[in-house]
DNA sequence: CGGGTGCTTGAACACTGTCAAGAATTGTGG
DNA sequence: CCACAATTCTTGACAGTGTTCAAGCACCCG
């Protein structure tokens, strides 16, 4: 079975089994709002109103772990749907979510979630298939950080943040984090990221500049996410 | 937040949702099966014609990593379902489940879970709970093997096996685990568990008979478990 | 009661984390 | 837009955790 980590983000559009009656129901019921760098969407533990749909832009999604330290679970692609865990269960909100650039987002209160769920049996299925996506994408993540090593991981996740975010025409990644949010997501220490980044530099597997990366040898990198 | 990885399991009850009709069609499609010790109830890959709730005995949910090693991702308890991910989303089973001890479940065919979410919305949203609520516990999953120690999550897993099978009335935890299940469950070497297993029974925080565990100072293993 | 599986232990060593210090980059206020 | 402050990045040395390998023992099942 392939695992489904090192998979780009891909999302579901919930929204496409709406009838125009509700899809304008949506529309007359949504507020937009805007992110800058770093401005948290929600917070862990906090109750929420409703949902979050990202219309431009990227977030970080994470836990708070041991001392405090951030563990980053997801990002989010335009289209993403987030809070919507928290909603139907009416529980508090179980991750953070952070903008890592200026983004933009769609709030939709839950009441109109609620109506829909109850009322469009096919939005239902496609929020139950999206979050199953995401389970089944949160058990490769246990499998990928309980058994690879450190630069295994970090192969892995270059390559999805690649397929994820795509390149800019000089073939950088298009996403800005520090090393700091690499090592949150792999759960190891920034330094052995570092050393890492700096090793397939030097081997000229990628190529960095300040905190863009271009891959130069996908292949190459792959195979070494592959424990091979 | 108080991580869930600890929590015992619990589950929602999908099917009190239903109404007295719905449940004689569950009841008049539904098939009993009987599974021994190591028996698989279906393999990650396969394609699954319905979904299965356990009315007895205990399953390992696990998915299958680097050299085929079993990452051990969630236990059952009775009442819980498997395979509707799968199921709903139309896709290969992307984790496999074997029987740990002779236990039951209730097989119900694909048409009739369908049926049942697109005609009653309270089921539907039921099942969209049951997921999120796995979807918390693998993200505190996540974090939990990410940043601590092995120590501490074999105290923590220690606790969860506690909580969610309960024990004899000798005090030992109702589960037969190996050594090697232990390991699988939080990615570390067979030998490192037996090497704390060992030590926690030398200092009398637990007691080990063969592969029965219990656990004699709870407090203790606690705080180990949160790196205290 | 024999074979297989699982458990246990020791020793060597590899990997990764921690600490500290300095360099580079990024962000901010004027 | 510049200068400064703050943050982030980098490197080295070192410690410690955890893995691997190998060997022998214990338990359990047929």
């Amino acid at each position: 079975m392939p695992n489904t980590v090192g998979k780009p983000y891909s999302v579901l559009d919930v929204f496409k089994a709406l009838t125009e009656e509700e899809q304008q129901l949506v529309k007359d019921n949504q507020v937009h709002l805007t992110y800058r760098k770093r401005e948290i969407v929600y917070k862990e533990g906090s109750k929420i109103l409703g949902i979050y749909q990202v219309t431009k832009g990227k977030f970080k999604i994470y836990k708070t772990g041991v001392d405090q330290k951030p563990q980053i679970i997801a990002f989010t692609v335009p289209g993403d749907i987030q809070g919507y865990r928290s909603v139907l269960s009416n529980e508090p909100a179980c991750t953070t979510v952070e903008a890592l650039e200026e983004s933009n987002v769609s709030f939709i209160p839950s009441e109109i979630i609620f109506h829909l769920v109850k009322h469009n049996p096919d939005f239902a299925l496609l929020l139950i298939q999206q979050t199953c996506k995401e389970l089944d994408r949160a058990n490769s993540l246990i499998t990928d950080i309980a058994q690879k090593t450190v630069k295994e991981r970090v192969a892995e996740i270059l390559l999805m943040l690649h397929d994820t975010f795509g390149t800019n025409k000089e073939g950088f990644i298009n996403i800005n984090l520090t090393r700091d949010d690499i090592s949150n997501i792999i759960g190891t220490a920034t330094e052995s990221v570092i050393r890492i980044l700096r090793d397939f530099n030097s081997k000229n597997y990628i190529t960095l500049e300040n905190r863009k990366i271009k891959i130069n040898d996908y292949k190459r990198i792959k195979l070494i996410s592959e424990s091979i």
